[in-house]
DNA sequence: TAGATTGTTAATCGATTAACAATC
DNA sequence: TAGATTGTTAATCGATTAACAATC
């Protein structure tokens, strides 16, 4: 089977397609052009299609693409039409913001467990699922068959635990600490860096200050 | 003045290389050359040594970088010499995350006011700084000189409110609203789309699951 | 001075855009 | 059938890597 590497530029741009398509759906638009996304989207239409046969051909000649398939497609892709089950380390207020995104659950990502050193935390429930110690995160993790752990912990803390999640069998971080995985490369790592994000405004706010003389 | 346009892909580096050099800076380390980084941070010494000349010649031949010096430059080139006044609109979890990461106190990003539509929230305080009434936001801006609002909001109100900023000056938004915002281009949006990330993540594990056959 | 390492030019590689034949 | 629009190949553009002369 001959399975061509996909761009990470490409596999970037899934997420955006799955969004805008998601709004013509609830829109109730049942088919689109590459040409009429392509201006929705700001993009290319030749960049749409390129893309998307990727993947396979999704569209008809003469038509376009439906919508309502071409979204479903995507979802698969992106394995939305699975189920994830997740755990949230650091029950700070980053961490209870994941834990209230009623849209992951939705999408098909299930938070299964809560942890947190803060002693004060114990038993504070969240959507229903009780903030747990993270003593008793091996032994969680031996019961229950997790995917996924999101890492909202300083980046003091998050090398170590990294490594016990690892050494527990965890798939997939989704990493929000200030710092860089080095993790085996059959571990999935997906990093979040806030303030990464804030410097690219702050250097992009510099930038246009420079070209107005202030 | 001759200004080239740097790309994109540069200016997404330039905050990993603070990081890096950052670190090393703590670990008091003086100098480093262009290939013992590239080890540390995975990429080729002929890209980090590429994309700082974009800026200037920060090395020297035989030397290597100066980690002080050249962490302080990086540091101006994405405008951290500067000081920079912001206000969050929406103040659940999220908001409430961001305004308390002291780590952007430190690097001149000044919380200035934190706003939300709950009125159990009034009167709440985050690090010293009341949560105000949405109402209140024009003549907050008004009265103080904001630079960039953090848009921890529902996608349902988010470009209501990106509107309202940019009617009132605001010169950049960083967006965590799950929507793109079409705003005049002077206005400066930098996007943390979460759950953009999340997909990415279970992208990956699909095409790890496929590849293992599972 | 000799060795090390940058800054920069040239070569390669990959991604985006354009073009158009295939086909609905 | 004629018109529309895809899927796909070819052309272009940009980004990354390699190479090396300049120089500390």
């Amino acid at each position: 089977m001959e399975e061509r590497e996909i761009s990470r530029a490409v596999i970037g741009r899934l997420p955006r397609y799955y969004r805008y398509l998601g709004e013509l759906l609830d829109a109730g638009v049942e088919r689109i052009s590459s040409n009429d996304l392509s201006k929705k989207m700001s993009v290319t239409a030749s960049q749409i299609r390129q893309d998307l046969n990727n993947f396979g051909g999704f569209g008809q000649q003469g038509y376009g693409y439906n919508v309502k398939y071409l979204y479903t497609e995507i979802g698969k892709i992106l394995g939305l039409n699975r189920e994830h089950n997740m755990i949230i380390i650091g029950a700070g207020n980053l961490g209870q913001a994941l834990a209230n995104y009623a849209s992951f659950e939705k999408s098909g990502f299930h938070l299964k467990g809560l942890f947190d050193v803060n002693p004060r935390l114990e038993g504070v429930s969240i959507r229903g699922i009780p903030v747990r110690m993270m003593d008793d995160l091996k032994t969680f993790l031996k019961h229950n068959d997790i995917e996924i752990a999101a890492l909202t912990i300083p980046k003091s803390k998050a090398i170590e635990v990294a490594d016990i999640l690892v050494a527990s069998g965890i798939k997939a971080i989704w990493n929000f600490a200030h710092t860089d995985l080095n993790l085996p490369e059959d571990v999935i790592v997906e990093s979040v860096h806030l303030s990464d994000s804030l410097m690219k405004l702050s250097y992009n706010i510099s930038r246009y200050n420079e070209e107005h003389g202030k």
